[in-house]
DNA sequence: ACGATTTAGTTTCATTTGCAACCAATGGCA
DNA sequence: TGCCATTGGTTGCAAATGAAACTAAATCGT
């Protein structure tokens, strides 16, 4: 496999293909684009809708706000997002009892049908990714990943 | 830590914070903006002309074809990357003596000295991200990290 | 109670990107 | 040789993204 017979380089020559980074530029892309291959035509859906989407579908309720924090998007991607989804009758925002800016989100009949024909889908994908792993090397990938989540925050 | 505290989800729902190509596409936006900071604006570049160069300056003379091989950028990032780069005197580019559809690519001078200030600057960010890592540690997510790549090219 | 600040969310505009169609040169082969 | 398919690369257009300015509502300090 490729890790064993690549040989270190020196630790000053950066080298494209071992960089971090970009390895995990490709990855991520590669992994995205297949599975929004899958339901973006399908569904009408993009990969930020899919997101809200998700979202919603297990803490009904959250302000546009919330769901960008939640999903790590800027909060207009969000509004967009949300307004493409009200659009089509996905999503139902009411505004807040004792804040007019604030509104509440949640999926509507449709929206449901959507998390719920699409969830399945998602985890298969991430499941065939994942089924050669060794749960130990699961867990392993679970804590790198941690890992890094927090060290690239400082950065 | 994060990974220790979370209990696991029913394997049919699905958790947005725990959906790998979710987490892998955050890590890996946080860490590719964090990087590109450090050097877009100072070096007037884009992280497809880093790519390029980055190649370039390991193996020149390489054509945009190979070239978008070896970054995985698709031919049309590649062809306007090297444009602005070509315009921007930073690569230069020959046709090919008996093939006038290619042309082989090297950096310039001033591409040299762009590579030279730049792959320290993303080498310490990496070592940044790694440095709280065993090595043991690092040699595992090496080798999550090919394995995944590989099992992504069959999605 | 009232102006200054902050917060939630949207709009605008300039860039970036991604796809498909395209052009030009080459290779294959009848 | 002459035509078709393929390959390397560019262009054009439509959609996605990001930064900054903006609106409207709520909060704070006096």
């Amino acid at each position: 496999m490729a890790s064993a017979k690549r040989k270190p380089s020196p630790a000053d020559t950066l080298v494209l293909e071992e960089f971090l980074p970009y390895r995990l530029s490709v990855l991520s892309n590669r992994i995205s684009r297949a599975i929004a291959a899958r339901y973006a035509k399908t569904f009408d859906l993009t990969i930020p809708e899919w997101r809200v989407i998700a979202v919603l579908g297990r803490r009904p309720g959250l302000t546009a706000k919330e769901v960008a924090e939640a999903t790590e998007m800027d909060k207009v991607a969000v509004s967009r997002a949300v307004a493409r989804l009200v659009a089509s009758k996905r999503v139902a925002s009411r505004e807040d009892r004792n804040d007019a800016r604030k509104q509440s989100l949640t999926l509507t009949a449709q929206g449901e049908s959507v998390h719920a024909r699409i969830a399945p889908i998602a985890l298969a994908a991430e499941e065939r990714l994942l089924e050669t792993l060794s749960s130990r090397d699961r867990e392993q990938l679970d804590a790198l990943l941690d890992h890094l989540l927090e060290a690239a925050k400082r950065l």
